[in-house]
DNA sequence: TGTACATCAGTGAACGCGCGTTCACTGATGTAC
DNA sequence: TGTACATCAGTGAACGCGCGTTCACTGATGTAC
């Protein structure tokens, strides 16, 4: 992280790690009150600052929201990425699992970072195009599972005959499947594009069911939610035919 | 709505009136502001009253916003079970199509109601039990289509040996089979067991489905969301094999 | 039908709190010659 | 190596705002006899 910005003196040295203490004082807030709570005056007091020092490192609240936002992204993705990259390459079905597992075990240890980002939008905050590059890790590696088994070319296109999911399913419409493919025209090896669809859904049901258990939707329901999450990750992964 | 309370006197029914009309103005902030926007000063202002005064109608901001979750769920169920309603029985794709969009089309009316109850919690608030009843109008109206599909007993048990989801299938974990029986339970008609977390899962999709639309999370991903949104629903749809 | 009393809605002032942001300033740290 | 100047971090006071909640009160509406 230092050797990013690599500063030259020892001012820029001490201001990098001051942006970053405030970031963590900032994060330290949001779990314990959420977005809402997040306050410069709360921070500079944490820190024993004046609150107006604060504006010399962000220039306004949203800049911070900005960047918590960023670093919860990248956060997760580092988590996804690392646990996903510690599988055989050949097991994709474990490979998929273990992002899957990653991503919820990420949002346990940080409730309030995930309610950030997947969560309701922060009222009056219009999120900057910045963010999305951290946003779309997870995905991203997720498009890379489902390539590495039903890549988009060569000669193994033959074996691909099998429709994406149940045997009784529906044509994408047209509209859908040309936007999906200009998505997947930013992976170096896309997937074939018959899997895309089911991609982003497995992706929006992999982040439903964490923000169900997250949210206390299925509070009463189910009770072993980790048992309950597997068993849901293994039927995608059969419908993604992993 | 009026017929419920019955109220005596001329009093009871301006009570009743103005406690609509409360509801009403958080309503209406609530679409402006979200719910950290809700207050209980502003609605006094909306409504020509004193602050103090809205106090005897809700003895406090948390007890507004339970009020005003109960209404947002019974509303949901509203629209759901209306345009499920008006389907043909034995179409059972059909009844679970129109109760997805009709939950898709009042979320997009009402993008703040719905992420008072599906997005973040709200931060410091504790939802009482009272919301469960209304919280569960809609799933138990998928439930009851998928119980239609697959009973749970009777002479067409037989015909039930399809595993739920596509072929190559996980067993459930019998912790999460036993909390999904007692769900079952408080149904007249429940499904199979088999069918349940497929149920739970169907679900959970929709609602994250929605929740990307309107939090964002397929921007500049997918642009025909309805196409999309349609070809999911009847994806879900051949996995509960309607 | 009329009077006496109890209930209740709404008032207005106040308490105590927190917030984001601006601004002129001091003094220390770095830079150029 | 030493001095002069520019940069920059942090200060403290202030602006203007909003909030939830309490409390003693006034009057109007309802109820019981």
């Amino acid at each position: 992280v230092t050797t990013l910005s690599a500063p030259r003196g020892a001012r820029a040295r001490v201001r990098a790690e001051l942006t970053r203490e405030i970031r963590a004082a900032g994060r330290r807030q949001l779990a314990e009150q959420g977005s809402t709570g997040l306050s410069l005056r709360a921070i500079a007091r944490e820190m024993g600052m004046v609150s107006s020092a604060i504006y010399r490192y962000y220039p306004s609240r949203d800049e911070l929201l900005t960047a918590l936002i960023i670093d919860a992204y990248e956060s997760m993705g580092r988590a996804a990425t690392a646990a996903e990259a510690a599988v055989e390459r050949a097991d994709r079905l474990g490979r998929w699992l273990a992002t899957a597992t990653a991503v919820r075990q990420w949002a346990l240890a940080a409730p309030q970072e995930w309610a950030l980002i997947f969560g309701s939008p922060v009222p009056g905050y219009r999120a900057p195009t910045d963010t999305v590059d951290a946003a779309v890790i997870v995905p991203v590696l997720i498009m890379g599972i489902v390539a590495d088994a039903h890549p988009s070319a060569g000669p193994d296109r033959a074996d691909l005959a099998i429709p994406p999911g149940p045997a009784v399913h529906t044509p994408m419409p047209a509209s859908v499947r040309s936007e999906l493919d200009a998505l997947a025209a930013q992976l170096g090896q896309p997937p074939a594009v018959e899997w895309l669809a089911p991609t982003v859904m497995a992706w929006t049901q992999l982040v439903g069911s964490v923000s169900f258990e997250l949210f206390g939707h299925l509070h009463n329901v189910i009770e072993d939610y980790a048992a309950y999450f597997e068993f849901q990750m293994r039927e995608i992964a059969a419908r993604l035919a992993l």
